[in-house]
DNA sequence: TATTGTTATACTCTATAACTATA
DNA sequence: TATAGTTATAGAGTATAACAATA
């Protein structure tokens, strides 16, 4: 009987080398990325609610908004209530670009899974549901977006 | 039919997250931990071998040997037959520490996968060796280390 | 001349502390 | 006074280019 939690740990350590592995030049960095799916997804997001979804520092998320509005991939935007707040938005461009790695990610995915054999692809295909469940888990708390 | 490819890319990137969640203060970085598993798994290393494993520049190993050096992690060694090889060796200390990590991290990723049903348990147990290989065929190919 | 490794430099990503502006 | 966000500063991690030492 193997120790579950031993070797996933193992499998999700070693999931940067994945990563690298499926990755294009010129493309975004992950904490962009990820930052772009959140904004795509469920749309625009003030600071303070995208660091803690994100789940990194108020001024670490400030800073990778200003790099990325610099590229040209969101933009800073007032909120109508609360002269406080900004807004974040992705931007026609940072939509495009997300499209883009994401299409050229997958294929490489799927080159890499096509590696195995039929029985490993059924297993990780059966696995799927569960697994996103459990990145889900892992997810910061969201207390309302 | 779901999108396996797409899916699993998506697992992997969110893995970023399940990370974070399962480490704890104190911790080694990843490229460190990754580093020391590789030295203590496999014995010393010269840098030239480190950095094509690992998937990094051979500058970017130099660094990330000298800050382990210098947290008494790892130790530089000559060579016996070649003096411009540098040998990269685990110390005592970096073995400690990568025990005491692994028995953390496992802990807390068993406390994650207790929160998902049997059949989810079950599902991710039976596709953890496909998976292994999965993230094995991403590794850097080796020419012999 | 080729190989091994380091140094120099620059950029991203991240944090904590101190600050500004608004509520 | 509390909240939203930024600026200042520091350190890890990474890269490329230039260099030193050895084969």
């Amino acid at each position: 009987m193997v120790d579950v939690g031993s070797k996933l740990t193992e499998v999700f350590e070693q999931s940067v080398r994945v990563l690298r592995h499926v990755s294009t030049s010129g493309d975004l960095s992950l904490p962009a990325a990820l930052l772009l799916v959140r904004l795509v997804s469920d749309g625009p997001h003030r600071v303070t609610d995208l660091a803690r979804l994100e789940g990194v520092s108020q001024p670490g998320m400030t800073q990778l908004v200003s790099r990325m509005e610099r590229d040209g991939l969101v933009r800073r935007a007032t909120d109508e209530t609360d002269a406080r707040v900004v807004r974040i938005e992705p931007t026609r461009r940072g939509h495009a670009l997300l499209r883009r790695r994401h299409a050229q990610r997958t294929a490489a995915m799927r080159a890499l899974l096509g590696q195995l054999n039929a029985a490993d692809q059924a297993a990780i295909r059966e696995a799927l549901p569960a697994l996103e469940r459990l990145v889900d888990l892992a997810a910061v708390p969201t207390h309302g977006p």
